[in-house]
DNA sequence: TCCCAGAGTTCCTTGAGGGAACCCTAGCAG
DNA sequence: CTGCTAGGGTTCCCTCAAGGAACTCTGGGA
């Protein structure tokens, strides 16, 4: 948890912040997508606290991001990706475009996508919703909505 | 900087968040994107310590997101976008369409894009840069890459 | 000469992250 | 029916980063 709370300010950032914005959520959120859904497995994996990882776990499932499942007549849970937490993965492809783009270095990507429907190794992009063209930051004008603060 | 360093890791994720995961980056990019460029600014709209806003400053200098220039014969400097910080708006972007479709509630969107391309008010979708199709969590294999830690 | 604004720096206090040890609940083996 | 084991957490203490307020430094301008 941050000191300052995000999540009353009229931003969808700051808002989203609040949400997986805290140290280690992405990267649970990461393993959970590619198949680690138990606790023993999140800790080992990420080498983070137990402590901490139980807050952010408790967090995750609080905001809706990922549903807690028992899976054992034994006391014994997993963690899957709601909807909510799936369009999640979204964010986490871009981080990973960028960081293959500036951050990988000579060894190239640590992974690569295929895309079913081509089924070619690629990398994902932003396109407008309405047209399909590119949409990056000098694409688009910047417009206050209605659930602006002003 | 968080506790445990996560520049290390065999993970686009985690050195992505070795560079904009700490608390208030991401704000920062966003006021910086929108024209807001000096410390000043920066420091009364987000309500940020100076101290913290200083290390956020530099620490995302040091990476190349941001650039400080001088703007006046005093000591006087702003912050711009680095083509490498410009490339990071895709992220806010992304970060934006999930909290405007969760997180928005009644009141509705704080901001709205209209896209140079097509002139319409629009939100922005990832598509496969090789097809151009829809890319999301379900529509990819991962598979390891030549950065691979195995 | 004094005042001012921008851009930091310094200092103190509090509380979150790291780490290790401990606990609790089934199953199962003897 | 006792003890062992594994998963999934709690509890505790220590350190260091976030908050916040006060202070500094630089170069105009009145």
């Amino acid at each position: 948890m941050q000191r300052t709370d995000f999540s009353k300010m009229a931003c969808s950032i700051a808002r989203t912040l609040d949400v997986i914005g805290e140290p280690w959520s992405p990267l649970i959120l990461r393993d959970v997508w590619v198949g680690m859904s138990r606790f023993e497995q999140l800790q080992a994996d990420l080498g983070i606290s137990r402590k901490v990882l139980t807050e952010r776990l408790n967090h995750l499932v609080e905001h809706g991001v990922l549903e807690r499942r028992p899976y054992d007549n034994r006391p014994r849970y997993e963690y899957v990706l709601t909807p909510k937490g799936t369009d999640l993965v979204d964010l986490l492809m871009v981080m990973v475009g960028w960081g293959d783009k500036y951050l990988a270095g000579e060894a190239g990507p640590p992974v690569l996508y295929r895309h079913h429907a081509c089924g070619e190794i690629a990398t994902a992009e932003l396109c407008c919703a309405n047209c399909g063209k590119p949409m990056h930051a000098k694409d688009v004008d910047v417009l206050p909505g209605p659930g602006s603060a002003v």
